[in-house]
DNA sequence: ATAATAGTGTCTTTCAGACAGTATAGT
DNA sequence: ACTATACTGTCTGAAAGACACTATTAT
């Protein structure tokens, strides 16, 4: 910043105005991260033949505390003075996952009044990707109650009203989370408000089943931004282990957007995203196929 | 949320944790909202014939006060206990420019520990476009020193390279703001680190003349998502009046993305977008051109 | 042999980019 | 008549979508 000797209306330098700036004054808000971290892992193979089918899952956490006590939360924790926004969230996944350097990115800060009983809480939201095969598995046995859900995440009713001075766009999406012990659910209504030419965005938790605070909310929010970065950018590698072969990518890509996708397409959309290896699957059933990893080189067109 | 009649280890039920939870044990940080309000004008015209230049300004505000006093820094303040971090931005926005109802989007949230020498101060950013022809002209005359500033933000140096397991991008911005009586500028860079899987990418601000905080980074940011959002959605209709000549519109694409940009491609690709109206200009030194204004029961393919 | 997947070739349609051309008010 | 802009038509090549075809292993 430098040196300032700029003298302000009470006649302090910048030096005095600081060693007596009382932070307290003001009353404030609580701060915390929440975390969305994803994995892709594979269901039983239900024949030899067949290849095993990928699902999504997210990563929650058993509150055992009021508020919400015996609801499921997403990971994350309160903010300390001394660590960045992004130290914060990377200290949580850290502890949930025992895993550094993973990708991560931040999604939204949520900051409604009432979002916590507590107190006022400002939350901001971050995403995570990580590899299923590097997981440790004693995250899911932890301390506390961290356990990974199934998600899916589905449009089913969307509603378009004209107005005089354009439209409304209500959408409905019913989240559901399962494992072999739980099952929740929540429906999250977007509205779309366009009036001449401003448009605006608004997303409300209708019902929540077993998931804490506003967190559905958070989660659909995630989904969706994943399902629109997963179509140009690389980020669906940080779910893939070193090795791959392009059919267990493209099944990444299906089981994030909810599609069906031609082989044939697929792989010349990716061609440039990913290089050969010599290496071949073994002992599948049928034809083994190549594997392949990450082209680190490759670039984005956009940028 | 319900009732929930669970009773946590301290022997307590939800109703009597929440009477008792005490926010004060721990220390927060401030949390402020910063705002980028964008707009569009109009340069003198040259000579009877020639159409008027677009600039693109920016909303800057002089401190009176430590830390950065005298110089300049996004409007925002401090988010107040009983709104939310819309209605905070909200209001800052309805503060300098005295508009409500306008496009508002948020950004990002900076949270870096030393960002601001008072206290910890955490800050959601959020960007507003705003029709130039709507704005109060006292917006610019308040009593604080609000004014607008003509933005540009230049790409001038790009490094690639390549390391064992990946590459690193470095980019330099060149930002500069202008008015009649100041020019402000900084240098932006922005770091992408590939390794292996996983992308990093960090701002950093190398140097900053007149721009207070870390402001500069903020700006750059918002210049970016803007760029990157007026390709794939109808944000830039915000920044026009009711009705507007389609050269017009492309002057403002051509203005925010920094290219030009060729007529008929141009006219396809907005088409959709647009209605045409009974109006043409007038008194133009050539062919008067047809009036459009925006079409809002256009939708994104994407949605 | 067969089931299931691996992998390739190519047709069509759509769209972005480039460019050339015609049209028209105001001085 | 001339200038600057308004507006349109069409060629090209790249990419997205759809589909059909061949290849290869473990059982």
């Amino acid at each position: 910043m430098g040196e300032n000797k700029m003298i302000n209306k009470q006649g302090l330098t910048e030096e005095q105005f600081l060693t007596t700036y009382d932070a307290s004054k003001y009353e404030r808000p609580s701060v915390t991260v929440d975390m969305l971290i994803f994995t892709v892992t594979e269901e039983e193979k239900k024949n030899y033949r067949k290849l095993p089918e990928k699902v999504l899952k997210l990563l929650m956490i058993k509150r055992g505390d009021h508020p919400y006590m015996g609801q499921w939360a997403l990971p994350g924790g309160f903010v300390q003075m001394n660590e960045s926004l992004d130290e914060a969230a990377g200290r949580e996944l850290k502890e949930e996952t025992n895993i550094d350097d993973i990708y991560m990115e931040q999604l939204y800060t949520w900051g409604d009044v009432a979002r916590d009983p507590r107190t006022r809480v400002i939350s901001a939201s971050y995403m995570s990707l990580v590899d299923s095969s590097t997981l440790d598995i004693k995250a899911s046995d932890d301390a506390d109650d961290a356990k990974w859900f199934t998600v899916s995440c589905k449009l089913y009713q969307e509603q378009k009203t004209v107005t005089e001075k354009g439209h409304i766009l209500q959408r409905l999406f019913k989240l559901s989370l399962s494992n072999e012990e739980d099952i929740l659910s929540a429906i999250v209504k977007t509205v779309k408000t366009v009036e001449g030419k401003v448009t605006k965005i608004q997303r409300e938790i209708i019902e929540s089943n077993g998931i804490a605070f506003d967190h559905a909310k958070i989660i659909e929010y995630g989904i969706d931004r994943l399902r629109s970065k997963i179509e140009y950018t690389d980020i669906a590698f940080n779910l893939m282990p070193e090795l791959f072969t392009l059919t267990e990518l493209q099944q990444v890509y299906e089981v994030i957007l909810d599609t069906e996708l031609l082989k044939a397409n697929f792989r010349r959309k990716t061609a440039d995203m990913v290089t050969e290896t010599n290496e071949y699957t073994k002992d599948a059933g049928h034809r083994p196929s190549k594997l392949f990893k990450f082209n680190p080189n490759w670039t984005n067109i956009s940028e």
